[in-house]
DNA sequence: CTATGGCACGGATT
DNA sequence: AATCCGTGCCATAG
């Protein structure tokens, strides 16, 4: 790409240095957890920036953007739910839980790659900061760190009111959230309660049988002790139906929470790694109800808002001493910086905005309604160079409103919604189907693809060939 | 003989 | 320019 070119797409910003765009395209280019450390280690050696933390919305307690009014309060009353709100956050809090004390810090962990690899402390924090308010957020800290390594709650609820002197409701609050983060049920203070949050969980997606809920709450110590007449006479039922309840929980729900993917082992074919990375921006519904306009929020991880430091400012001008050469050069270089990072947001923003409305009912209904769609496209709507649009998916991760993180780059997989249909097809098939009938029966679904595609996908999903499905799936039929 | 997976090619995408 | 992805051909396992 050319100078002229580069200089083209940001025509919006007054004179522009090669450095600038150097600067810009290198900042484009990082992660949300990156671009904190960078902003770190300018601010930290750089006495021209400053980062005012001063605007709070008085409501909602969150940071204000750096534009306007509190987007998530102010305009919620009037809002058409076709319409989706994107706004850049400057969250900062959500890269400075310190792991392991019961409040927040800001130290950062020495090593940048160790951010990647999150305990479950940090890893259930990150999954519930998004919904606590701010005077849950130290309560939840509390929670998240005394657990023990099966991820039950070691302490006492009503050690916790005490210490933070909130009442036992406030806490069993922030508890109930939690433990609807993955993995479902942490934080419970016994199996018999983790059970229970994961039952919770799979009722809101798939029917669960009959009585699975009561025997668990209310004759869970009959059940561990295999006592299947006693429970099936106190629930008024027969001692067959009690088996099948014990059977689904010991398929279904796991006592652990925790040791499933923390502890001694983890998933073996897990070809999405476990570990967790920070959402570069999040996605959620308004309020957190479904049907509500969808909430676009770009994390930018500086504290506050940058700006120059006015007093840096003002002693320059007033005293032209010896060392103003250098302070100048200091100047530029933060106010350069300052506009990078505001070039970075407002790319981000159009991006986001663009992905959205073309993928809003894949956000909503899941993997089968994804659209097909390419950097390019994006690239030609925005009208800047592709590379830009590459540069500023790379690498980044999006929370989805069902809180699955996921890729950026998701948004731009072709084969997607065909694997989720495919996998649709072989769920409800009656017999094992060959690939050559999963072919046909795509092409009924208007998807035309080759044959060995079919194989292809069929792998990637991890379906197994049509003659091993045959024992495992139809063994007695 | 059929169903599937390996390899490699070419076009699209980044 | 490098990489990814869908596809065709062919070998081979069942």
């Amino acid at each position: 790409m050319s100078l002229k070119q580069m200089q083209g797409q940001y025509q919006a910003q007054a004179p522009l240095t090669s450095a600038h765009i150097a600067q810009t395209m290198t900042l484009l280019f990082m992660t949300s957890a990156e671009l904190l450390q960078t902003i770190d280690v300018e601010l930290g050696k750089n006495p021209a920036l400053e980062a005012i933390n001063e605007h709070r919305c008085p409501s909602c307690g969150r940071r204000l953007p750096e534009f306007g009014p509190c987007p998530v309060c102010s305009q919620s009353k009037t809002m058409d739910p076709d319409e989706t709100i994107v706004f850049i956050s400057p969250r900062d809090d959500f890269y400075s839980y310190n792991g392991n004390g019961s409040s927040y810090s800001n130290d950062l962990p020495d090593d940048p790659y160790s951010a990647a690899n999150l305990d479950l402390p940090s890893y259930v924090l990150r999954q519930v900061a998004p919904e606590l308010d701010v005077d849950e957020r130290e309560i939840a800290a509390m929670i998240l760190t005394n657990l023990d390594e099966d991820g039950f709650l070691s302490i006492e609820i009503s050690d916790i009111c005490r210490f933070h002197h909130v009442s036992l409701e406030k806490v069993e609050a922030v508890l109930k959230k939690i433990k609807r983060c993955d993995p479902i049920g942490v934080a419970s203070r016994n199996i018999r309660e983790a059970l229970l949050a994961q039952v919770e969980h799979l009722s809101e997606s798939t029917p669960v049988p009959e009585f699975v809920r009561r025997a668990i709450a209310d004759h869970f110590d009959l059940l561990s002790k295999h006592q299947y007449s006693d429970v099936a006479k106190l629930l008024d039922t027969t001692v067959q139906k009690v088996k099948l309840v014990s059977h689904y929980i010991s398929e279904n729900l796991n006592p652990f929470p925790a040791r499933a993917s923390w502890g001694t082992f983890r998933e073996p074919n897990d070809n999405t790694p476990e570990v967790y990375q920070h959402p570069d921006v999040l996605i959620y519904y308004l309020n957190n109800k479904p049907g509500n306009p969808l909430v676009i929020e770009i994390i930018t991880p500086s504290r506050g808002t940058l700006r120059i430091n006015p007093l840096f400012k003002k002693a320059l001008k007033a005293q032209p001493g010896e060392n103003q050469e250098e302070w100048k050069k200091d100047l530029d270089k933060a106010s350069l910086l300052i506009k990078c990072i505001q070039q970075r947001n407002n790319t981000i923003r159009q991006l986001m905005e663009k992905i959205v409305s073309v993928q809003k009912s894949f956000i909503i209904h899941g993997d089968t309604e994804m659209q097909p769609l390419t950097r390019a496209e994006i690239a030609i709507e925005l009208g800047v160079h592709e590379s830009t649009i590459s540069r500023a998916v790379a690498n980044k991760t999006v929370q989805l409103p069902n809180r699955k993180i996921i890729p950026l780059s998701t948004f731009f997989d072709r084969s997607l919604s065909v694997r989720a249909v495919l996998r649709e097809i072989v769920e409800n098939e009656s017999h094992a189907m060959n690939d050559t009938e999963l072919l046909n029966s795509l092409q009924k679904k208007g998807i035309q693809v080759a044959r060995r595609t079919v194989a292809k996908y069929r792998a990637m999903e991890g379906i197994l060939p049509a003659h091993l499905r045959r024992v495992q799936k139809f063994a007695t039929a």
